[in-house]
DNA sequence: AAGTGGTCTAGACCACAAA
DNA sequence: TTGTGGTCTAGACCACTTG
């Protein structure tokens, strides 16, 4: 029973004591002292145990302040963000990618903003689609500075996203999903009927200069999930 | 410098090693405890560092494997998921709040499947429109079983959405995001044209049995956004 | 001023998977 | 078998923030 996982039995046992409401909400749970004496062990384990449950927002801690549970509890939801190509065969189908465009156009206005300063009047202009199982999955919209891929880097096969994921990961950014209705133009190319509820991903990445701006765009049903 | 914060400092540090490929993608890197050695920290410091890049996908660790910078990063990406009605005072909007129906009825087929085993043949069907500045900002359609809301819990004023966090959180489910295209009923209760394109996000809770499911609506336009 | 969480350390043992 | 990460401990000091 102690040999290890310890921490977690520690954060099982304050979750039950939040889902029985013997602690209370709103109210101010024992310090990790008194916890940690109570349940037997380091007050370090307590420390990881309830941190824990505080990065998903069960427990709201503060220095002095104590631990408390909260009235009004923000949950987390994490997603996980692969290379399409991944996502698809994740599903147990067959990926397949086509390039559709790729040329230097001048930026309009409304990328440049969301890549905010630093941002080339021209930029890279691709647009591709992935497929799986020869259906078109999602379409791949995507802006990007002429500086961070060289023009020889081509597209043709290897697709701009995972290009991006193998050469210049770990960079921040920022991502939004939202819906739009197709154009005539996704329409045809996604293989759907114009005005189809679509799901869209936008997303920017930059290091100490904006790298790229892409809309994600998938066929009609498509879903993001993910559990609590 | 060194105060405090020694872990967030070698975990720059790895992540500079990381960006700058001194770290090369696909490959291990030194151990903790030689990592612990060079940077001049205990290994402990070390390992809350490599374990905090791990949980954002940024390495890949294993037992007796060691600690890789994985060749196709698999991202997190966290959104909050708070009342309908913090969402909107965030925004530094004035939130609203009407009930539009209210009964027992026949369970749908599709839902009972999603909530899984014990779901009742009659849940509680809830409808109700979420209002920011006075205007349509989000539809809720809920399902609920009669078990855990007793009847004399009334939605008129506050929200099932508000009920649920504060007194039935805490509790698993699954989440997912898609689009729809608004129907007529949709459009007269949202103030947008038939076929407008909306972002819908269905969610399920239980504990021991099903609790809710319920979809989100929201008003044209709206993005779900977070940072990586 | 003082109480509480945040972090660091040095050492130890354990669990797991690769060699 | 053995190397590596996962975790625990006891003690210490620090940072924040509340009273």
């Amino acid at each position: 029973m102690q040999g290890s996982m310890r921490w977690q039995a520690v954060r099982d046992e304050a979750l039950r004591r939040i889902k029985t409401r013997q602690w209370e909400a709103g109210a101010r749970i024992p310090d990790e002292a008194d916890l940690a004496a109570e349940l037997g062990c380091a007050r370090a384990t307590v420390n990881r145990a309830l941190r824990d449950l505080a990065e998903a927002g069960l427990l709201e801690r503060r220095r002095r302040g104590g631990t408390r549970v909260p009235l009004n509890p923000i949950r987390k939801a994490v997603f996980s963000i692969a290379i399409i190509r991944q996502d698809i065969e994740a599903r147990g189908q067959t990926p397949g990618y086509r390039l559709l465009s790729d040329c230097i156009e001048p930026v309009p206005p409304l990328i440049a903003e969301t890549l905010g300063a630093g941002t080339p009047n021209e930029m890279r202009h691709i647009t591709a689609l992935h497929l799986s199982n020869g259906a078109p999955f999602c379409l791949e919209d995507r802006w990007l500075n002429p500086e961070i891929a060289a023009p020889e880097v081509r597209f043709e096969t290897l697709s701009a996203n995972e290009w991006l994921v193998q050469n210049r990961s770990f960079s921040t950014g920022s991502l939004s999903f939202h819906a739009l209705n197709a154009d005539p133009q996704h329409a045809a190319q996604l293989g759907c009927s114009p005005g189809a509820a679509l799901l869209a991903l936008d997303r920017t990445t930059h290091d100490t200069r904006p790298i790229t701006a892409v809309r994600l765009i998938y066929a009609p049903g498509h879903r993001i999930d993910t559990n609590l």
